[in-house]
RNA sequence: CGGGGCGUAGCGCAGCCUGGUAGCGCACCGGUUUUGGGAACCGGGAGUCGGAGGUUCAAAUCCUCUCGCCCCGACCA
């Protein structure tokens, strides 16, 4: 390729849209353009990323075993309403109507087209396990669309689906598919971790995500230092706390104490001297409409995620002012289990064993201390419902935790039965008995994973392109097109390196040497070869090595081998 | 959707408070000199001042409404 007949635009000021540095690095590389919210045209150097990416997918995938398929974009609304999802997915779900007013969607995701498809055409056992994949462009209406490629509401996608007759094979087919993901990863160069997650919206029984830690990242990721344990905080369990011994002394009185605008935890336990872990903080919540009382110890924070699954709920806020004083009968800042009634109240593990604790009063201005459960109010339901801290220990080895941020560029789920038999698909197995089919989903964020692999390999001068998904392997940069050695040299080792097919690009464009070397660093390829007045009167080759800044000085006969090699060596190692 | 901020040339911004010829830097085009880490000078092209309505002799500037974009929360590859 010569630069000078590329579609390659760098800026050199930071466009104010972008806040990451791979949003930035992208938009200043010239590798993706805004065309709305969330909306991204790719250029010819970042769609040569993506596709280096989608064919290290393609590999992985086929080599597991998987088959691709092209499912369309737009889905009859009916298939939706068949699986219950047309109602639950909300207004993320681009919707839209044909000429007839029939309702259709954008594709967010595929489970009802695959499964509709497989109960089409697979009706034996003989033709199962299968697994069927597709790397193509999901829509989701995201209320906040987020740093460029990151969260984005067109996004590409590569989501693959897995049919088996039992627990076993899908077990089978799951494992395979993890496997598959870190092949995937690795291949493209990236550091990540493979962590327990949630399961959302799509549902299932289990899953794990992929991901790659960056100080950007939008999820919170829990690990152990000592075992392999790892998990999303949304998921990440909580050991329950020591319990405290039950004083010898009988409990104490309830009191009500004037706390005059103290609403704060840190505020009313500064206030009453007592420490943060002696209080109950009582949070009102919604849970698709139901309220519904939790209580935390004062010091931790409550994992919405975890509630929402305890309360089988799709939707959980916090309730709005009047609702809380509805509920309390009492004023914003001061509620408490004291005297609640005709509401469902949950409350964290953490809490069971306090007493004499300290809460609000449901009444302006006012706490209680030395509240007992059973003695002053109901004894709530207990559950595991607080986001882990790093003062928590391992729920498997005990051993210290740590939490950092982390991008989510995989997903993977065992789905079970929950498509297959909302839409039937069902197949006879050897005594001609109807079963329902096992299913899993797998999915990864290709736009995603490029800007994840920037946010992992990038310095002040720009992106350092894994070799794996880097546009070009190399560059050759002629320091002076205008004088005719440098020229003719820079052209014929251009042509040398795509002899050997090695993919390369000459920046062949009119322009002084310092404009050249910011662009190279910018843009991130891997190798320069610089050809300018200084090696040719040495009469070496310079190769500089973008990750390590290093610049190889190599006789004029040997270069070819030694990029080669150096290629080689930039691959990630297994 | 709630909270905060921003819309002026492709990009980064000034001008708005106090109404009166639409500006600067980068990028782009032509020219001269330059050429190993974002060159200098000369000349040039490019703007519905996000949109609509209003106030006014006169609106980028004041008022009202509206649209878009960005950031913080709920969603997720």
């Amino acid at each position: 390729m010569r630069y000078s007949a590329g579609l390659i635009n760098t800026v050199r000021e930071v466009p104010s849209e972008a806040e990451v540095i791979s949003h930035q690095l992208m938009l200043r590389a010239g590798m993706i353009k805004k065309l709305a919210a969330g909306v991204y045209s790719f250029l010819p150097l970042g769609y040569r990323v993506i596709r280096k990416i989608e064919e290290i997918i393609r590999k992985e995938m086929d080599q597991a075993g998987a088959q691709e398929v092209f499912l369309p974009v737009l889905c009859p609304a009916e298939l939706w309403q068949d699986s219950g999802r047309w109602s639950v997915y909300g207004p993320e779900l681009m919707r839209c109507k044909d000429r007839h007013n029939r309702e259709f969607c954008l594709g967010p995701t595929h489970e009802e087209v695959i499964t509709d498809l497989v109960r089409r055409e697979v009706k034996s056992y003989r033709q199962l396990p299968l697994n069927l994949y597709q790397i193509q462009t999901k829509f989701r209406d995201e209320i906040r669309p987020r740093f460029g490629l990151m969260r984005g509401r067109e996004f590409i996608m590569k989501d693959a689906y897995s049919f088996d007759c039992d627990e076993a094979g899908a077990d089978v087919s799951y494992q395979r598919m993890k496997e598959t993901y870190q092949n995937i990863f690795r291949k493209c160069g990236l550091k990540f971790t493979m962590v327990e997650a949630d399961t959302g919206a799509i549902g299932g029984n289990f899953s794990h995500e992929f991901m790659v830690l960056a100080d950007s990242g939008e999820d919170l990721v829990v690990s152990c230092q000592k075992c392999s344990y790892g998990s999303n905080i949304e998921r990440a369990e909580c050991l329950p706390s020591k319990e405290k011994a039950l004083p010898d002394a009988p409990l104490k009185p309830v009191e009500a104490v004037l706390t005059p605008k103290y609403t704060a935890v840190d505020e009313v336990a500064d206030f009453l001297k007592v420490k943060k872990d002696e209080g109950v903080k009582t949070l009102i919540m919604k849970a698709d409409e139901q309220e519904v009382v939790v209580l935390m110890r004062g010091d931790h924070e409550l994992n919405e995620v975890k509630l929402k699954n305890l309360l089988n709920a799709v939707d959980i806020v916090m309730a709005d002012e009047a609702t809380i004083e509805t509920i309390t009968g009492g004023s914003v800042g001061f509620s408490g289990p004291v005297g609640l009634e005709r509401v469902k109240i949950v409350a964290d593990y953490s809490v069971q064993n306090l007493f004499n604790f300290v809460t609000g009063a449901n009444k302006k201005d006012t706490h209680l201390v030395n509240v007992n459960w059973g003695r002053d109010c109901p004894v709530p339901q207990f559950a595991d419902l607080r986001l882990v801290t790093e003062t928590d220990r391992c729920p498997r080895c005990q051993d210290k935790l740590t939490i950092t941020r982390g991008i989510e560029v995989g997903h993977i789920f065992k789905l079970g039965t929950k498509y297959s038999k909302a839409l039937k698909a069902e197949y006879l197995d050897q005594k001609g008995d109807e079963k329902t089919i096992i299913m899993g989903c797998y999915g990864i964020g290709v736009g995603r994973t490029m800007a994840a692999s920037i946010e992992q390999n990038h310095d002040k001068d720009g992106i350092i392109w894994p070799m794996p998904i880097a546009p070009y392997q190399v560059l050759v940069l002629p320091t002076d097109v205008t004088d005719k050695n440098i020229k003719d040299t820079a052209h014929d080792v251009y042509k040398q390196l795509l002899a050997c097919g090695i993919e390369t690009i000459i920046d062949d464009r009119d322009e002084r040497p310092g404009v050249k070397f910011k662009d190279a660093d910018l843009l991130g390829f891997p190798l320069r070869i610089t050809i300018g007045s200084r090696s040719l009167k040495q009469g070496v080759i310079e190769i500089r090595i973008r990750k390590t800044g290093e610049n190889l000085q190599v006789p004029k006969d040997d270069y070819k081998n030694r990029v080669i090699k150096l290629i080689q060596e930039l691959q990630p190692q297994e």
